[in-house]
DNA sequence: ATCATTTTAGAACCTGGTACTAAAACAGTA
DNA sequence: TACTGTTTTAGTACCAGGTTCTAAAATGAT
């Protein structure tokens, strides 16, 4: 019974767990080169942890998103998108929080609003990559604390199966419009001559 | 040329669509049982489609919910500013993290950027209230994870001591321009006769 | 009858595994 | 040193859910 230098394996599986956590995209096989150790060892390891193959990981994260978008809940959600049609349009919601307000004005901090609008538009494009080139935007009223802003957009144009896309970002707060930006989102199926984006 | 009765087809296309779009999970040899058709004929559609394999379909909706999550916490301090004269220059430094990027990528969320950026021109206006008003903005290239961004703003004109200040934004990594915007700061001593601005 | 389209069949191959058997390496102890 | 128990590695067979390719059969219009 090897009592002392017991560590190594606990340490991998410790390593093993933070590798899948922070990916949980990756193979066996990936995961070899990361470990060094063999993929028998790997499959072992997964196995005493209680950690699914990469598909069935897949499938669970998958389906739970699946549950979400379509429970469509219009409640306490912030910043989910409840409709999406890729390459068309989508729409998501957020709520303004403590945190994302000036503390004293309460008013929203742009970059919150932004976010909301940039993220929904690089979620609409149906591609492998798709990174904001640039936007033009304008923050017509301030948002408060509280509020709950429905973020529209839609897909303008689009140049071709690679390029740009022009998407356009319409926020609300109930009827009143509080934000608009038109971003225009560099759109690639994998290869990689992409010279500027986001 | 079967120029008639061509409908059964095209008919089926549009069930297949139906049927995918309402359970994504759902495998080609399910689909045969619901079309009556071989599964070869279910493939060819979905070639013709151009929908992709249910691991495929599994696997974007994963990478989504993924990235979608991971964009959430936009922490209220974006960069750290090391350097302020106020109403005139700024720069502040933000390295990008893991928190920060597409998860398959590792390129950095243009919101983050963004951010970044606003967070200075707001911070560089020395009021009470200064709140962003609109921006035009320009991801020059992409930002990987680990690179430190170094933003430098300059304030561009100021109208009286009420109004709007005009300030331009540079994000370098090194000596690489990777963001470059220009925000027009709405600012205020107290009054809030505000029409727009976040 | 003939020709194009559409559908079906089948085999080879792929990824990312599971399940199982078995050998080898390693560590501790008698 | 030899024995023992754990840990690691290797290798095979098998699986789902496909892709890719070739080729035959069915269908329908002229």
């Amino acid at each position: 019974m090897p009592l002392i230098e017991r560590l190594p394996k606990k340490q991998r599986h410790q390593h093993l767990l933070k590798l899948i956590e922070d990916n949980p995209f990756v193979t066996d096989r990936e995961l070899t080169r990361e470990l060094k150790v063999s993929i028998q060892t790997i499959r072992l390891d997964r196995m005493e942890l209680g950690i699914p193959e990469l598909r069935e990981r897949m499938k669970q994260m998958a389906e739970h998103s699946y549950d979400q978008v379509r429970s469509l809940p219009l409640d306490e959600v912030v910043g989910e998108v409840v409709d999406l049609q890729l390459d068309k349009s989508g729409i998501s919601i957020f709520e303004i929080r403590d945190e994302h307000v000036f503390s004293r004005t309460h008013i929203a901090r742009g970059h919150y609003v932004f976010a909301q609008a940039n993220s929904l538009a690089v979620a609409l494009i149906n591609d492998e990559i798709a990174l904001t080139a640039s936007a033009d935007i304008r923050f017509l009223r301030q948002v408060h604390l509280g509020e709950k802003c429905i973020a529209k957009a839609y897909v303008r144009s689009m140049n071709g199966h690679k390029g740009k896309a022009k998407v356009e970002v319409f926020t609300y707060v109930g009827e009143e419009m509080v934000f608009q930006g038109n971003f225009v989102i560099y759109r690639s199926t994998g290869e990689d001559n992409i010279e500027g984006g986001m």
